[in-house]
DNA sequence: GCTGAATGCAAGTAGTTACTTGCTTTCAAC
DNA sequence: GTTGAAAGCAAGTAACTACTTGCATTCAGC
């Protein structure tokens, strides 16, 4: 790996641990195994090095997919939540720097809409298709819906690690499939009286993602 | 007004708008308007002076009261949802600094989380007593539901002002009425099918909230 | 009018920060 | 073996940080 990508993986541990100011060159360098002028040789500036940081992250946005013929809601929504989920959790220390520190630099809010927008928008055509099936209310208010659950997903990552335990009842496994469960009903896709079995949906990433 | 107040409330605005490492005890003692020497008389420290300004501000807590005999679930929760996001937005700033920095200073969770999880409490009783009346759906996940609510709400009110339009499909205005009638349709207290009309509840606090 | 506590002011300390300069080392390409 | 670009290293700069010291000013209570 050569010297420029180092740095800038070096640059997002340390930003997510310590935010903006935090992140001292020195503490980069250190940390990317670098001496702290190759840094300032390599990027210029620390403002020109953070930009370059948020440019190369923006690329890494794999989504997960969803069924182009819905045919069981709750069977391809909770595998679908777990991977968001996991994939959220990801980048939460680095979205909660970056969002305590949008008034400062609103250059990271594009990058940190980047992955909820897409999920959303995929969400959205699904209950559309949903709809059209005859699986879910047609008078539901969808875009509403799934604004909310994405709000969720996004408090959920952001917020399990460090909020008091009382903040989120679920835990972490039941988690998507509670969700699942409670978005489907809001857009009448479970039936008032259904049986609403817990699909517990954890996958290994899940686990390692909430483990570190 | 002495001069502690004085400094405690320049500190929270300060904080607000730089976070900690850049709320700089010279820059709070500019925006009190008193010397920078005082502050270090007043409080010893600048981690001392943001221990105060923490327990000072987790005094003011008003969170809205819900009815003790629910009758109209909408026309209740519309309102108390107004109130809510007002109150959450007043400290949205605030809020966004010390999510970030809540891994080197967790003291600030508990007051963070104070408003939202007193707000949840009433919300699942208020919910329960639905169920009681016979107003709501008795198999509904209740506790999930109003996790999924609140954590909306604290959403919206955090990052309204700072993230793209599309990231808040609904207008400020018509948000309350719609969060709810999606959180009703969940718990089942809006039956499939139901006359949905928008009531907009939009207070006075609520315009001066979102145009400051 | 005097006292004493609260506050302001000017100056200084020691540490940290981003960033620079000048020089040496490494090492692959020719 | 020589060259040249990339990297390391030691040292330094100027600005800023939290925090201190010593002294002058204000002003309410006696």
């Amino acid at each position: 790996m050569d010297i420029r990508e180092r740095i800038l993986q070096a640059a997002a541990r340390v930003y997510a641990q310590h935010g903006f100011r935090g992140a001292t060159t020195r503490l980069i360098a250190i940390e990317a195994g670098v001496n702290e002028v190759s840094l300032f040789r390599t990027f210029g500036s620390k403002a020109a090095l953070f930009e370059a940081m948020m440019q190369s992250h923006s690329a890494s946005l794999p989504v997960p997919e969803l069924p182009e013929r819905p045919v069981d809601p709750q069977a391809e929504l909770i595998p679908w939540c777990s991977l968001l989920l996991a994939h959220m959790r990801q980048w939460r220390s680095i979205i909660r720097k970056s969002f305590g520190e949008l008034e400062e630099r609103p250059e990271a809010a594009v990058v940190m809409c980047e992955g909820p927008n897409c999920a959303a928008l995929a969400l959205t055509a699904y209950v559309t298709r949903l709809q059209a099936a005859g699986l879910a209310d047609e008078t539901a208010d969808v875009s509403t819906a799934v604004s909310m659950f994405i709000s969720s997903m996004f408090g959920d990552a952001v917020g399990r690690d460090v909020l008091p335990p009382d903040a989120f009842p679920q835990p972490v496994e039941d988690a998507p499939a509670k969700y699942v469960n409670v978005f489907l009903r809001a857009v009448g896709a479970l039936g008032v009286g259904d049986v609403v079995p817990l699909r517990a949906a954890q996958t290994a990433d899940d686990r390692r993602a909430v483990a570190q």
